[in-house]
DNA sequence: GCAGTCAGTCTTTTT
DNA sequence: GACTGACTGC
């Protein structure tokens, strides 16, 4: 007999989902790999896996699972309380934020190190750097050693510390990370390696960690055999998603929770990797099996539930010519008389245009905007679209690329709660004190040094001899600060206070803070929305809202809009249009990543992952002609571009090749409605500024 | 020692 | 077109 809700599996989804389930004497299941391609239905699957092993008695407080993002955990965990609402009938009630381990490999890393925090030696206060904190601690450190003026110009902080995050998170030696890939970088290993050794001393003395120490301490906690059982005894089961887009560093803290296999199931597709710029390894997925004995059982599911047969021909097409590849092709029967288009438009400004027009035909004919994605390689590359469509009044929300975190002001704000947490935080105190008139590194630096020392830092912040210039405001800041840390107003009314210090102080800094300050009352909603201080700021720096929108303000949930994403952003999400923007050489691939042979695999697959998003249509749109930077508004420098060479000759015949507009001979070749095509006003102004 | 200006560099994707 | 470092005047 089988129960209800697994009848419309297919039967890989299902053996999937049912594997090492109901053992005799209730023993755990070995290892299990799931190779899910593109749109086969891997979430549902993985979903209802974990839904069938609470509803044959597993405890899912004891489940952990690791999703990519935290986006996807919250859907998953969703998914499966409907699925167990089904299978339990009203028992399920009791479920209700059970699965409560499931989240990213760093946001569990972080809740584990602040429970273990005391055993490992670290202050259970530590505060969490995003990737432009560190790369701050990191040029403080490499000022302090001298290498901002090295005769050679030394490595920016930014490779810094990418090549710090690629050697921790590969297990790799440095001079190796260096030579494969940082190979202008290598003749300064020496140097490195003490600016890598004052960065982590730092870290330390600050009681701060990086993303990378999140998984860093996590692996090297799981070294101790007693702290590796007692962790790794608080689950049955563990579930990871995802798992072509991890690193060395993720399966070395996946296999000290689970070192013979028992309760770990992992998921993943390898034609769909596109995070080695982040040391993630396909080798991760390959090896899986082969790690245990007897080695993990492998269940492929190749049937796509999502694309039409004509797109995903297309995209087995592309996927087809990769140098190296381990799934096998996906099919479906869905047919379409459709091909996918390959849309030739004459420059940017024209792409925007065509992707406009059609969206809005696609919504006359009934589709709506949410049903709709426009995809691209790198965030700046919607910039025109973003333009045309605020013009013409279609609302959007893209994911990826810039946050508004990232913006000076917001971070001004985190930067003094963070400051309040944790006062040996320099990155966050170095930031704050500049704000203030008269204050710049020299006096922060002597400020935070006696702060360092000083067993009442308060107190020691009062009495400093401050400059003239900073006279007037520092009680008001002593006096914040004191006032955050004695916890007295609470939060979230505390963000309040922040921003009433912080607001003359942005008026004085920025011409445009009436703009900015729209966003400090965006970040007031956002922190209402967390329990406590400390939870803000470490869910905040794990999970930034991932969002922007075209607006001003997030529109509302009922509304309808489109979405922009990049394509990295896009990973696991489907639409019935896609529309992928600069589908060229120099775009896809980006012409920053054709180095070497491996990277322009990995573009590849990104195409394939963009290509394998769309259900119904797909329009890759391709721009004649880019107008290069730096020069006026006016300016006509461009440079021609052509297909990209992930679609050769031989594969465009899968596809429906058009050019947009489509100019009829001797017509005009501005068919749209008149408007202003050279501003005479404003080069008239140009010619004297 | 701070703040403003100028010239030169690098420019992706994200937890 | 943003960020960094060097230079200059206060």
């Amino acid at each position: 007999m089988q129960a209800a809700y697994l009848e419309k599996l297919n039967e890989g989804q299902r053996a999937a989902v049912v594997h090492g389930i109901g053992l005799a004497d209730g023993r755990i299941g070995g290892p299990l790999l799931i190779i899910a391609g593109a749109g086969s239905g891997k979430t549902n699957t993985l979903a209802h896996r974990v839904a069938q092993l609470i509803i044959a008695g597993a405890d899912p407080r004891r489940i952990l699972l690791m999703t990519f993002s935290r986006r996807a955990a919250s859907e998953m965990a969703k998914r499966v309380e409907r699925i167990c609402a089904k299978g339990l009938g009203d028992k399920a009630g009791i479920l209700t934020d059970a699965l409560a381990w499931s989240g990213t490999f760093h946001g569990i890393g972080a809740r584990i190190l602040r429970e273990y925090a005391i055993e490992l030696g670290l202050d259970p206060q530590f505060t969490i750097h995003d990737r432009e904190d560190s790369a701050d601690l990191m040029n403080l450190v490499r000022h302090d050693l001298g290498f901002s003026k090295t005769e050679n110009r030394f490595p920016a902080k930014g490779t810094c510390l990418s090549i710090y995050s690629r050697t921790v998170n590969s297990e790799a030696a440095l001079d190796e990370v260096l030579r494969a890939n940082y190979p202008w970088c290598a003749a300064w290993e020496k140097e490195l390696r003490e600016l890598f050794a004052g960065y982590v001393e730092a870290k330390q003395i600050q009681n701060v960690l990086d993303y990378d120490d999140l998984l860093l301490y996590w692996a090297q906690t799981m070294g101790d055999a007693t702290l590796a059982d007692e962790i790794g005894g608080r689950w049955d089961h563990v579930l990871v998603d995802e798992y072509q887009d991890t690193n060395r560093l993720q399966a070395t803290v996946l296999t000290g929770l689970r070192p013979a296999g028992r309760g770990l199931t992992v998921v993943g597709d390898d034609a769909q990797a596109i995070y080695s710029f982040r040391a993630a390894t396909v080798r991760n997925i390959l090896d899986f099996p082969k790690e245990f004995s007897p080695p993990a059982e492998v269940i492929t599911l190749d049937r796509n539930y999502r694309s039409t047969q004509p797109i995903l021909a297309a995209a087995n097409g592309v996927i087809g010519l990769a140098r190296e590849r381990f799934t096998k092709d996906l099919w479906t029967d869905r047919p379409s008389n459709e091909r996918p288009r390959l849309v030739t438009v004459r420059d940017e400004a024209g792409q925007a245009q065509f992707v406009a027009d059609e969206v809005l035909e696609n919504r006359e004919t009934g589709m709506r905007l949410k049903d709709q994605a426009v995809l691209f390689r790198a965030s700046h590359h919607s910039g025109p679209l973003e333009v045309e469509l605020t013009r013409r009044n279609i609302p959007f929300v893209k994911f990826g690329g810039l946050k508004f975190l990232d913006s000076a002001h917001v971070k001004d704000m985190l930067a003094a709660m963070r400051f309040a947490q944790n006062m040996r935080d320099r990155v966050s105190g170095f930031r704050l004190l500049q704000l203030l008139p008269g204050v710049g590194p020299a006096t922060a630096q002597t400020a935070l040094d006696a702060v360092a020392d000083s067993a009442d830092p308060i107190d020691t912040l009062d009495r400093l001899p401050c400059p003239a210039r900073a006279q007037a405001e520092w009680p008001a800041f002593v006096e914040l600060l004191a006032g955050l840390r004695s916890g007295a107003s609470g939060w979230p009314a505390e963000i309040g206070q922040v921003r009433a210090w912080y607001e003359p102080h942005l008026e004085r800094i920025h011409e445009d803070f009436e703009m900015r300050r729209a966003d400090l009352l965006q970040l007031e909603d956002i922190a209402a929305g967390y329990p406590t201080r400390e939870r803000f700021l470490t869910e905040l720096t794990l999970d930034p809202p991932d969002a922007t929108s075209g607006q001003a303000g997030v529109p509302l949930l009922d509304e309808d809009y489109l979405i922009l994403s990049t394509i990295h952003s896009a990973k696991g999400q489907e639409w019935r249009s896609v529309f992928v923007l600069n589908t060229v050489d120099g775009c896809i691939p980006s012409d920053l990543g054709v180095g070497t042979s491996d990277e322009i695999e990995e573009e590849r697959r990104l195409l394939y992952v963009a290509m394998t998003r769309a259900k119904d249509s797909l329009n890759l749109v391709m721009p004649q002609r880019f107008f290069t930077h730096g020069q006026s508004a006016t300016g006509d420098r461009h440079v021609y571009a052509s297909r990209t060479r992930f679609i050769p000759a031989n594969l465009v015949e899968l596809f429906e090749c058009r050019a947009w507009p489509i100019v009829a001979p001797g017509a005009s070749v501005n068919t749209g409605p008149r408007q202003v095509r050279l501003d005479v006003g404003a080069r008239m102004r140009g010619m004297w500024r």
